[in-house]
DNA sequence: CCAGACGTTGTT
DNA sequence: GTCTGG
DNA sequence: CCAGACGTTGTT
DNA sequence: GTCTGG
């Protein structure tokens, strides 16, 4: 699964530039926080825009419901809060995801070896609220785990490389679908330390810290 | 995902 | 235990 | 037809 | 909204 990830660029250290866009540093993003995602604009040029992280569906009466911020990649067709948002694809950009040890609780960042950001597949949708508000939500997208992370955990995010990325957020819905799988390319995880990052106040690069002495 | 609150009364 | 908040 | 649920986790 | 259950 993913219920808490990490925006930094390792490689200067500091903010992501993305599209013009300069995303603050947040290394413990939680779902119904503001994250970034991209999606297609108005000139289908790929954008930038701010999405509550759990997706709200058109039905919802507020947002006491629960946080929608998984989607099953096999359970999409036909499910009642995703299917209808299946053609609001996105890409939502992280440098890292935690999982958390499924007996032992010890929690793990995980990352794309060779890559400094990675995108997650992700749907979003717009709902509009009885006062007229509109909030734009969005939810990444699991599958079964890949070698990296089978002995920690039963899920993972789908991770679209780059040469999909056009096809995740464009092609028709079976094509798009393909993509779903567990990644492929190399991945890394370490173990690090549950005082920082268990609770999303703790947003520090503290957080990233390798754990020793388990 | 995990952390933290969870109630009523009356008073400020 | 269960719900809300982040 | 109307009513009621609609999710992911993990856990049992 | 849309699907399932009755």
């Amino acid at each position: 699964m993913c219920g808490r990830y990490v925006i930094y660029d390792r490689l200067t250290q500091g903010n992501v530039v993305l599209l013009g866009h300069d995303i603050p540093t947040n290394f413990n993003v939680a779902p119904t926080t503001e994250i970034p995602i991209i999606r297609r604009g108005a000139d289908h040029t790929q954008e930038l825009y701010t999405a509550r992280w759990g997706l709200i569906p058109n039905w919802a009466k507020d947002l006491k419901i629960p946080p929608f911020f998984n989607a099953r990649a096999d359970k999409l067709v036909g499910n009642k809060v995703f299917w209808p948002c299946i053609q609001q694809r996105c890409l939502i950009p992280m440098a890292g995801f935690y999982e958390w040890d499924q007996t032992s609780k010890q929690p793990y960042f995980i990352q794309v070896s060779d890559e400094a950001l990675f995108y997650t597949a992700g749907l979003w949708n717009r709902w509009c609220a009885p006062d007229g508000q509109q909030l734009d939500s969005a939810t990444i997208i699991t599958t079964d785990p890949n070698d990296t992370l089978a002995d920690i955990h039963h899920r993972m995010p789908v991770i679209v490389d780059a040469e999909y990325r056009d096809t995740w957020l464009d092609a028709e819905f079976t094509t798009a679908h393909s993509l779903l799988k567990p990644y492929t390319r190399p991945m890394h995880k370490y173990p690090v330390n549950s005082k920082h990052v268990n609770n999303v106040r703790n947003n520090s690069i503290q957080c990233l810290e390798i754990m020793h002495n388990r």
